[in-house]
Order: C-alpha cells, then sequence, then structure tokens
DNA sequence: GTGAAAGCGCTAACAG
DNA sequence: CTGTTAGCGCTTTCAC
C-alpha cells in the first residue's frame, strides 16, 4: 500500500482556503491573514506536507539544484572542496548535483550536455581542461541561459566566468625562494600538466624565484609531471640518479609528493635531511607519520564555500557581466623542517 | 539576452508533427513512423533541445535523481564509496542528489527532511547511528511512498531495508586467528564506536577468534574507539604503558591505524618488528611511504556499485518487500608483514 | 486578504 | 501511426 504525499490541494481543502493562499503562507508572502496562516500551517503539520519540487520548479522554471562537477571524488583535494561546497550549500538552502568526470573530458561534455536537462539554478565545475573548446561552449550556454556558472581551482581560457583560484604562483615563489634563501642552488620542480592552469602558475612560481635570484634554469631540474604518484616517482628516481643531483624538489601537488616520499623511500633518502622537499597542498596523514614535510597549504573548503557564494551573488543581480569576477585565495607557507639544507 | 531553451511545442511545429510524437520520440517509443522520427531528431538537433526534467518527472511523478546521503565526504572510505556510487549512476543514467551530514543526526534529520521535496527515484545512506529512531522512521516513509532505500555499510535496527555490507567480523575473525597463528596471545584491539554496526561487528569477529583460540578476553586490552585518529593514538600509548604492553593491535579502521602508527612513531616503535599492526581497509598512501601494514580490505567502489544496482532492481518491481535484501560483500586479507611477532 | 484561473513543459490515455 | 486533450502540483496575475 502506497500512500501518496499529499498535495498543495488537500492542504487548502483541510485548512479551508484556496491554494492560492497555501501557496503564499508556503512561499512566506507576508500578505495573508495571522488566520489563515494558522490553519494551513496547522493543516500542512497534520497532513506532513512538503511542496513538490518539480511543480514549483516548472511552474517558476528556477531550481535550487546547482550542479558540481569533479573531475577525481578520490582525490581528498576534491573531497575538501566538495565538503566546502555542501556545507555552504547546506546553510544557503540549496541543493547539490554531483557529477564526476573522473579527469575524462569525453564524460564532462556527457555531464554537462545532461545538466541541461535539469534547469539548475547555477553549476560550480573543476573543468578537466582549461582548453577544452567544447566544454567552453557548454558553460558558455548555461551562462546565456542564466545559469551561471563558476570555475573552481582551474580556469578556462575564456575570461567570462566567475572563477575561484588560489595564489599558486606567489605561494610557489614563495616557497622556492625560502629554498634558496636555505642555500639550495640545485632546485628541481615536479609539474603538473601544462593544460592545467595550476599546473602552469605552479611552474611560473618556480620560474619567477630563480630568475629573481640570479639562478639559472636548468631544463634536467624541470619534470613534467601529471600530478599523479608514478610519474613523480619516476622522476624522483630520475633526478637523484642524475650526474649532479638537485639539492630540493619542489613537488607540485599532493600526489607528486607521495610520489617523490616513494622514491625516497627507496633511495633511503631523509627529506630534509639528505634532500629537500617542498610540497604543494597540506596532507595531514603525514604529520600523524611524523613526516614533517614543508608546503604551500590552502584554506580548500574555504575555497568551494566562496564558489558557493559566488554563484549565490549571481542569483541575485540578474544581468550576465562582460567579465566574471576572479576570487584569488592566499597561499600560506608552512615550514615544517623538510625545506632544510642537507649538511654534507 | 537570455534566450530560452526550446520546448516540446516549438520541436513539433519546426518537425511539423504533434507533440506527442515529439514525446514518443524522445523517450524512444518505437510506435513512430522512421519518417516522422527523423524530423523530429533533425529538429531537435537543429533546436538544440532537451527535455524538461521537471515537467516530465512532474508528469510521470517519478524521476531519474537518486538522494546519497554521506556522514563524512571527507574520509577517504566515503569517496571511495561515492566513487562507486557515481560511477555507476552513470552508466545507469541516474543522477545524484548528495547531502553530507558531517556525522550528525540532526543534519541527518534535516537532510532526509530536504529529500521528500524532491520526489526522489531512490535513496542511498550511510546512515550516522544505526538506533536513531527518528532516522528509521523518515526512511521508512519513503519505502511506503514508493522510493526504497538503500543502506551502505552501516545497518540498523530495522530490517526492512535493503543494504551493502562487508563480512567485517569474519574479515576480523580471520585477521586476529592470523595474528594468533603468528604466535600472538596478547592482542588488543581499538574499537569503532558501538552504536555502528561496523563497529559492533569488528569487535565481535575479534572476540571470536580469541575465544575460540582459548584465549581469554583481557579488559584492558580492549579499547574503546571512535573510528577517530586521536581517541586512537591515546589508546595506543596507553596501551604500551601497560605493564603487559599486547604484542599486537587491531585497529578497527583506517584513521584507527593512522592513530596507532601516530603513536608508534613517537615511541619509535616499528610495526611489525616491535609490535604487531593489523588494520581494516587498505591506506594506498602508506604503500607509498614503505610502510607495510596488514589489513582487512574489501572492494569499497565496488559497495557503491552493488548499492546503486539493488536500488535500480526496487525500481523495477513495484512491492515493498517485507524484508530488505541483504549483499554482503567478502573481505579479504592482505599480510604485508605488520603481523609478524616481534622476536625478542 | 483571498480566490479563480491560466499556465509551466511534459506524458499518457484515448480517439481516430 | 498520429493528434487531441487532460492532467501532474505549483505559482502568479488579476479580480473581487
Amino acid at each position: 500500500m502506497i500512500k501518496q504525499e499529499a498535495n498543495i490541494y488537500e492542504i487548502a481543502k483541510e485548512a479551508g482556503v484556496s491554494i492560492a493562499t497555501v501557496s503564499r503562507v508556503m512561499n512566506r508572502s507576508c500578505t495573508v491573514s495571522e488566520k489563515s496562516r494558522q490553519r494551513v500551517l496547522d493543516a500542512v503539520a497534520k497532513l506532513n506536507y512538503v511542496p513538490n519540487n518539480a511543480a514549483r520548479s516548472l511552474s517558476t522554471s528556477t531550481s535550487t539544484s546547482v550542479g558540481v562537477v569533479i573531475p577525481d571524488i578520490n582525490n581528498p583535494f576534491f573531497s575538501r572542496l566538495l565538503q566546502g561546497i555542501t556545507r555552504a550549500a547546506d546553510e544557503m538552502g540549496l541543493n547539490i548535483f554531483l557529477f564526476g568526470t573522473d579527469e575524462s573530458s569525453e564524460r564532462e561534455h556527457r555531464v554537462l550536455e545532461t545538466m541541461r536537462e535539469h534547469r539548475l539554478r547555477g553549476i560550480i565545475i573543476t573543468p578537466v581542461s582549461c582548453q577544452d573548446t567544447v566544454t567552453q561552449e557548454r558553460l558558455h550556454n548555461f551562462q546565456s541561459l542564466g545559469i551561471p556558472v563558476v570555475l573552481l581551482d582551474r580556469e578556462v581560457d575564456s575570461t567570462v566566468f566567475d572563477r575561484v583560484v588560489t595564489d599558486d604562483d606567489e605561494g610557489v615563489y614563495r616557497a622556492v625562494s625560502e629554498l634558496i634563501r636555505r642555500g639550495h642552488r640545485k632546485i628541481a620542480i615536479i609539474t603538473g600538466p601544462d593544460d592545467s592552469r595550476p599546473g602552469r602558475e605552479r611552474l611560473r612560481g618556480y620560474c619567477r624565484a630563480l630568475e629573481e635570484h640570479g639562478i639559472a634554469l636548468n631544463p634536467s631540474y624541470i619534470c613534467k609531471g601529471d600530478f599523479m604518484v608514478n610519474c613523480a616517482y619516476e622522476h624522483t628516481l630520475a633526478l637523484c640518479d642524475l650526474p649532479e643531483p638537485p639539492t630540493a624538489i619542489f613537488a607540485s601537488n599532493n600526489m607528486t609528493t607521495y610520489g617523490c616520499l616513494k622514491a625516497f623511500g627507496e633511495r633511503k633518502i631523509q627529506p630534509g635531511v639528505d634532500m629537500a622537499l617542498f610540497g604543494f597542498d597540506n596532507i595531514e596523514e603525514l604529520g600523524w607519520l611524523n613526516y614533517n614535510i614543508s608546503a604551500v597549504i590552502r584554506d580548500v573548503p574555504q575555497m568551494g564555500e566562496q564558489a558557493m557564494r559566488l554563484l549565490m551573488r549571481r542569483f541575485d543581480s540578474r544581468e550576465i557581466p562582460e567579465k566574471g569576477t576572479r576570487i584569488c585565495l592566499p597561499t600560506e607557507l608552512v615550514l615544517r623542517g623538510s625545506e632544510q639544507m642537507p649538511s654534507k
């Protein structure tokens, strides 16, 4: 026996008013007499009524759902992001439609198509690639339909979208400068993919620091990585095998840090003793294991929250601006010892 | 300028057919002539038409959205779960409404209320507590409205729901038996909360193994934990300080394992050398760091996928059974060395 | 302050 | 095989 949910008509009947009045009460329109209001509220409580979102959404052609597109749910960075997003959404009474792309552009395109069916209120996305024209076009489409888009962490070439990023360039610049201050001259970097903004930015910070301190860039110290453990692992081994190995390695993201540590472990290299290691993004687990790895850190849940707020702001002001707002959150340096110059 | 999305009428006009025909084509009803079909498809392509989900959902009083309720998005176990869920959802053309409860019952109740508005197709939930009557009642409500519920990892007392769990009892039993086989007699366990099924089950497996091997339970070896790092850390320190410390510790989940390792690090205890350590759930990161921690493992994404499949199955068979299906996935032992008996 | 009625975009009988 | 039509449950003018 499947009992139906009550609808607005039943409430109206129970309360002895019209459905319009019920609707007004449900939407806190204040043009309702206290008496009617109370009767409706009683009926709602009695019949355990909850308005049907689909109907409301159809009628108003708006919705309370936000589409969130994440490339790799499994990466702790994105979990944290998601945590910030869900928390903010909860506060604002918005709901999250979650889509995972598994870093596949093809899936991203499909997802963006599916999302059209849902007439979402807005979209928060960390795009797979910064140069994907299909994705960009679809995102444009959403915006021109009045569905604001916020880019998170990764930007695309177009500048029309709101976006939340962090000052990675500056963070890495300061990290590498710190290494230099500690006496390092042979500093390697394992980069991220260069079709990703974070990848490029972090490399830029590295280059900037070296150049500014008059240290020539050494191509064999610049390893093209992909933000994955394995690649970083192999690069690290190769770096160690160099005739003139670096005294410090900058790892461009948390997975890269793990890759370095894996190689270090095999080679019995102690970070901060035999070779310096500097990471990007905090890895809480390492602290528990007594690894004191210095890193450029940022408030990740905060990034998610900011993205939500940015979206929120767009909801109110109807017009679509030519140029999106860019929120750039600061990064911070945490020095834990692994930045030190090897003594020997 | 906000251009509207095309609706079914425009497609009908463009294709020179009625909206019914358009609807039939969109829903793959095969009673349409090839000629009409083609005309409609052309119009759809030309106007870039996507059906409005809200309207469809209202009309059919069904939906393609599944509510997923997760207690701690940040815990890698749940990220993995979510990965399995999203992947399966993607395959089945379902969409995920994600809700986080942050392990708060109060938020869980709110979330369950919100979900009613959405007339979801089904619900997958890892409830905060197994004994929460409010949650159970609300879940019942969904089921009696024809919205099937699948419990993931944590069960509630009621048995009317479908659920996906793993054979934790057996897994821990085998792990502890293995420890005993290796000569351990003084085996401690740091448990999970006892209002959680996994917590209780894992403790049971531990007790069962000891009893079956004629080893008396030592209350000071049974530490009441909460699946969190800190608590496990403190318990581990206390265990080490015992006049007669254990030779092995069983950590009831991944966070507990981290807590033990943190304490081990401080005390210069090498897992598998000075004291044995056995964990629950694999921690990939530890492998990269050359920690060879034995563990009871399970296929976590698979759990999420199974939950989706279970839900799917319910969609077809309309009736609500008295008793839910219980899928119990196996666990596996991975021996990496940390189970060994200290030589001294 | 309140009610009647016209949609929102789609599906699903029901006729033809 | 195809079109007409009556809802699905709600919001929102527009009168009263």
